[in-house]
DNA sequence: GGCTGGTTCAAACGATCGTTTGAGCATACG
DNA sequence: CGTATGCTCAAACGATCGTTTGAACCAGCC
């Protein structure tokens, strides 16, 4: 194993790259505090000087990616919420396009690993701080799935984006076996993947 | 914390079934032996008498359930595979029914979570530990799902999948907010989510 | 220079981890 | 009876964990 020392940024910034690839690569228990500052080249008491234990580490990755993505969601979703002509298909990609970008940028491109892993676990503080922080996003969204599929009684609703929730998540952290093609570049990948994404999704959500 | 003690069937019965509960809660990782041989009322010396070592007994943990569970998809599908009736409907159901089955059986009820966790952990050992002895699973399902859908080029059909599996195993692990309402029976909601998944499995496999 | 506040450092803390040990116990067989 | 055999037990092993400590460093300011 390779001991991978990042050099550029602050040590708080260094401890948070490190840490998003630990995480995901091991999960928030197996990735070890001294594997950690070591892949960051920082000192191993860092860490605690610097956000005051693990679980707020923890919370710090979050926040970081999160603030970022869910803003873009709700900013995207903002331009087309309630207006006449809005269709299912712009709606997903207001909730699907912020994520993919992330996910296959560079800096970034763990993170819904990390996601996915705390979705997995079944952490009530993680899952709570998540709720706290960001279930008004899901909520926004919620509603305007409700708009355009008024046939739809809301525990059908719900049904139909809890099951397309685990199919993005599952997608989006890398789970399956569909890998970028060689000869095909990295955006047009990504456009493909939108594309995958969000017919599923409006057929998922729409069938009769 | 209540420390529950089961004291029916055999030590190894036992530390299975304990193994399963908290592998659940707290995953691979984060319940330890300790814990597990208390939870099961056995010594903590049983599981490396028993299974040799921890991530034998994951493995076992596993087998336990798969190999049934697997046999009986398996057996559901060689009824169907190949004839000319057969529809969607039926392959899914096949796949799904006996996962739900065990998902909500008193014993196995939380191994469905349990799988969700090694899915989100990409231990590689444990994935080819799956893929090495269920593998062969998937396979038969996806030729007979090709089979039903001829229009669909090979990777547009290894998409879909990828993302029914996704939505299958977030939903089966109990992730979402979809719960029982006290007013319905155990059997009937049952239905109802087999109902719920098929139905969006269908849509979600052949729209055009 | 001296001092201060923020940061990094090596070292140690107590706790908990998976695993091993060797004695003890029970049942079955000669 | 004696003695294997399979299993359980309390105790200990070394390793690793998150966290804390107190000294060292290092800018900026008087």
């Amino acid at each position: 194993m390779p001991l991978h020392v990042n050099s550029s940024g602050s040590t708080k910034e260094r401890i948070l790259g490190a840490a998003e690839v630990l995480f995901a690569q091991r999960g928030f228990d197996g990735a070890s505090l001294r594997q950690l500052t070591a892949a960051a080249g920082v000192n191993l008491a860092a860490v605690n000087y610097h956000f005051g234990s693990k679980d707020k580490l923890v919370e710090e990755v979050f926040r970081r990616r999160l603030d970022a993505l869910n803003a873009r969601r709700l900013e995207a979703l903002a331009k087309i919420a309630g207006a006449s002509g809005t269709t299912l298909e712009d709606v997903l990609a207001a909730y699907i396009r912020p994520a993919l970008e992330l996910s296959h940028d560079d800096s970034g491109s763990l993170f819904m690993r990390v996601l996915a892993r705390a979705f997995a676990e079944h952490d009530d503080s993680l899952r709570q701080f998540l709720s706290e922080n960001y279930g008004h996003v899901m909520r926004q969204f919620t509603a305007e799935f409700a708009r355009l599929l008024p046939q739809l009684s809301k525990p059908e609703l719900y049904w139909r984006i809890d099951l397309v929730t685990g199919a993005l998540t599952h997608a989006m952290s890398g789970f399956g076996m569909i890998q970028r093609k060689h000869d095909v570049s990295e955006q047009v990948h990504r456009e493909q993947t939108a594309q995958h994404l969000i017919r599923f999704a409006v057929a998922g959500l729409s069938h009769p």
